[in-house]
Order: structure tokens, then C-alpha cells, then sequence
RNA sequence: GUGAGUGUAGUUCAAUGGUAGAGCCCUGGUUUGUGGUACCAGUCGUUGCGGGUUCGAACCCCGUCACUCACCCCA
């Protein structure tokens, strides 16, 4: 029996499985780069504070799933739970809001939440975010969405939707939340246990309770989007607009509402039926006062974070992503085994993925191995080669063999458009 | 934090109180220098752990640990 393991909520992403998991990164990095966002690689560790103030105190992330502990100077750290937070101080600490470079990021990265590990949730996390400062403009919500559904469009997921939803400002909000807590608490009985306190703690969150009776009342609720000021009104309204003329499809939820206290205006999510019960598997919206709240010149914001293990779980049964190597080497021992490693070196230094095994097991096994690791080609170097100064290529998809001069190995493999 | 379910070979799973088994994987052979397909053979276990009931427990009971799913909440 093995002495150690997991730590509970942490997974280990084997090769068969990882090849996947880079096929997602490489899609969301070239996504992000053809719409101009660039990478910002920030901390995994921060002042507990940072979090605290910026997702929001009463948040179920800090209030009960922050990874913290005290460093050996007595000052409180923090995992990061997300990623914005992390962005915004960057953002904020470099201080020169005018460079050109620091308005659009994209970033890769653990996440970490002590939470009751089950299907794509986990303790150790990975998100994939986008961050846009400095305009309010309805295009960057836009933008951020677009970007999104092109990663989600190139990797061939069509079974998702895309709920988008307006939560107003710290103008309109505060009185659609007092007409909310007006409607429910006309209902009071009516209502689980759970919403009685909602009510007074995060009023928003009563639109999606699944209780049955909560979701009848849920029904005649006031909705946000008919409650909006004339400044959000207009906001959502030309970013449906973008939306429409961009062909993105989406369903207007006016019970979508995002759980960090941070956002404002725009908010989406992409949500997938493959993931069960925790369908979300990128999220997002407008931030407006974050920046400010965190000592930096007023700028709004907007961005979104997405699960890598999520959409691992979308993709991992339907995406076939090429995972095979150029050239395997048979060789039978001894001075073949040499001239096998000189040539084998030379065909990586050349770009070739190749690989052989040094011990002297027959060709059937050889042949084997090849075939395992998926090789387009086996280069054969036995005795019979040598002696002629030749080796052999095989073709192992057709089958085709032919002899060829060592001299011309790498202007055959050039010729054969490997990879 | 709450609730439910599951722990058997490397892996996926059988075996409903009476000798722990199969597929896949792996190794070898049919084919001594040619892979994939086929056929044949072989290796693999303190049935998560501890206790109890019983002539006898993988199976029933109690405890414990681990994992999974769900609630809450979130990516």
C-alpha cells in the first residue's frame, strides 16, 4: 500500500488527460492575443486583507474558504481564491494608468478554496481570467464575452448557454433591493428556511433558490432589468446591441445574479448541462469601484474567470488532441544503439519528437512500443543498415518501408511535413 | 458545515453467508529482424482499516478512514 496521497480537493493531471489540458491553454492564450489582451502573471500568495476588502466580507469565499495562515513575521496570507483581486492591486501597485500595455490582461493560475470538493469543484483550482480597465464603454463587456465565446467556439463546445444579466449600480440597486425585501418579506412564511436569511444577509441570492415554493414566488418577484436607471438601462441595452451584431446567442436571466460583492452592470455566465450541478464554467461582469476601493484613480473595470478543470470536464470525452510522437528508433544493440542515439539527437535538435529504448529487447517489442506511443514513422538501425550504411524508414500508418542513406535522414523527415 | 452513496488485482467491474473471478493493461509465445488484428499462455489480492455476530463474512452489525455525488456557494 502506498504511504502517501492526495490532499483532499487536489488532483494530480496525468499526461493522458494534460495533453487536453494544454490544448485549452494554448486556445485561450491565442484567443486572448488576437484580441490584444496580454499576459499578467501575479502572486499565488497576498495580504489576507486584499481579498477581505476586495471580494467582500461577508462573501462565503472569505467569510469560510480562504486558505490563510500567518507567515513567520505574524502577517496574515492568503491562497488566492480568484484571480481579479490579485490583477487589480497589480494594476493598481504599477501606478502608471496611461501605459499603453496596462489596460487588457489575460492570466493563468491556481485558485484555492477550501470548500466540499465534488464534480468540477475542487480545493486547488484552476481559472483562466481576463481583465479590462479604464473605459465603461458596453464594448469591453462586449469584448470580454466575445473573447470567451470564441475560446468556447474553438474548442468545439456547442451545448452551452450564455446568460447575461444587468445587477444596476450603487444608484438603481440599492432601490430594487428595497423593493425585493418589500415583495419577500409580504411572503414571509412562504419561504424555506434558508431564504428567511437570505432576506436580510444577501437579498439577491432569494432568485435562485431551487426550493419549489421559492421559485413560484420567485416568479412575481420585481425583476432587476425592469428596475434599472437610465444609465444602466442604456449600458445593457448597446451591449445587447454588440451582442446582436456580433451573432453571439445568449438568454436574458434577470435572476442571474454573480456572488462577489465587486461587480456592477453587466454580468454573464457560460453554462454547460455536462457539469451537473455546477454548470457554470466561466463567469464574469463589469467592476467599476474595485479600483478605486483598492487606493487606485477611479477606473472601471470588467472581466471574467473561467474553470480550466470545467471545461477539461466539457472537452475531455469529445476533443481529440494529437498526442503522438514523429519517430521511434529500433535498433538491435550495441553499435546500433550508438549510431541510434547520435541520430536520435540529431532529429531532436532538428525539431522531431523521438524517442527510443536502450535496452536490447526484440523488434517485435520495439515495433510495439512504436506503435503505443503512437510514432508516425519507425527508423529501423539493425546490423543488416549499418553494414550497408543505410537505415530503414517505415511509414507505420501505410505500412511503407523503404532504405535510405543515414546522409539524407533529416532531408527525408523535413520532406514528410511532420507535425 | 449538512445529507446520501461507494470502498474487491495496476485499472474497470463480478461474486447476496460456503474454494475471491472476468475484461482491459502488462509479460511471453504462435512470427528467433517488423507494430496495429487474431489465437494461446503467464503474472497480479492481507476484499480500505479495526472490532463484533456466525461452524463459516467481500457479503450482516458497530466504529473508523478514504473517495464520490449532492446541499450551501462558486470557476
Amino acid at each position: 500500500m502506498m504511504k502517501y496521497s492526495r490532499i483532499l480537493g487536489m488532483e494530480d493531471i496525468y499526461p493522458d488527460k494534460s495533453a487536453k489540458w494544454d490544448y485549452i491553454i494554448e486556445t485561450a492564450k491565442n484567443v486572448s492575443l488576437r484580441y490584444n489582451y496580454r499576459h499578467i502573471i501575479t502572486p499565488l500568495l497576498e495580504y489576507t486583507e486584499l481579498f477581505k476588502r476586495g471580494i467582500g466580507d461577508e462573501t462565503d469565499i472569505v467569510s469560510k474558504e480562504m486558505y490563510t495562515f500567518e507567515d513567520r513575521g505574524g502577517r496574515s496570507l492568503t491562497l488566492r481564491p480568484e484571480g481579479t483581486a490579485s490583477v487589480v492591486r497589480a494594476y493598481c501597485e504599477n501606478g502608471d494608468y496611461n501605459r499603453l500595455s496596462s489596460c487588457k490582461f489575460f492570466y493563468f493560475g491556481q485558485m484555492f478554496r477550501a470548500e466540499k470538493p465534488q464534480k468540477g469543484r475542487l480545493r486547488q483550482f484552476n481559472q483562466f481570467g481576463i481583465e479590462f480597465f479604464g473605459e465603461d464603454d458596453p464594448y469591453y463587456d462586449f469584448e470580454a464575452v466575445s473573447l470567451m465565446n470564441t475560446i468556447t467556439m474553438e474548442l468545439k463546445i456547442s451545448d452551452y448557454e450564455l446568460h447575461i444579466n444587468s445587477i444596476g449600480c450603487s444608484e438603481c440597486r440599492p432601490e430594487y433591493i428595497k423593493k425585493l425585501k418589500d415583495y419577500y418579506s409580504e411572503h414571509l412564511n412562504e419561504l424555506c428556511e434558508e431564504c428567511k436569511r437570505r432576506l436580510e444577509k444577501n437579498p439577491l441570492r432569494l432568485l435562485d433558490c431551487k426550493n419549489e415554493k421559492c421559485s413560484i414566488l420567485k416568479n412575481n418577484a420585481p425583476k432587476i432589468n425592469e428596475h434599472l436607471c437610465s444609465g444602466c438601462g442604456n449600458h445593457h441595452e448597446v451591449f445587447k446591441n454588440y451582442m446582436k451584431s456580433a451573432g453571439i446567442k445568449y438568454v436574458e436571466n434577470p435572476y442571474l445574479v454573480r456572488g462577489l460583492d465587486y461587480y456592477c452592470k453587466t454580468t454573464f455566465e457560460f453554462i454547460s448541462p455536462q457539469l451537473g450541478s455546477q454548470g457554470t464554467f466561466a463567469g464574469g461582469g463589469r467592476y467599476n469601484t474595485l479600483v478605486e476601493m483598492f487606493g487606485g484613480k477611479p477606473t472601471p473595470a470588467v472581466g471574467f474567470g473561467a474553470g480550466l478543470e470545467r471545461l477539461l470536464l466539457i472537452i475531455e470525452d469529445r476533443l481529440e488532441v494529437k498526442n503522438n510522437i514523429d519517430i521511434y528508433i529500433i535498433h538491435s544493440g550495441e553499435q546500433t544503439l550508438q549510431k541510434a542515439v547520435q541520430i536520435s539527437e540529431e532529429l531532436r535538435s532538428s525539431g522531431f519528437s523521438v524517442d527510443l529504448e536502450p535496452g536490447r529487447k526484440g523488434f517485435k517489442s520495439q515495433f510495439s512500443k512504436a506503435d503505443k506511443w503512437e510514432s508516425s514513422y519507425a527508423l529501423i538501425i539493425g546490423e543488416e543498415e549499418i553494414s550497408q550504411g543505410k537505415c530503414s524508414v517505415k511509414n507505420l500508418s501505410s505500412g511503407i518501408q523503404e532504405n535510405i542513406e543515414f546522409s539524407s535522414i533529416l532531408s527525408y523527415f523535413r520532406n514528410r511535413n511532420l507535425k
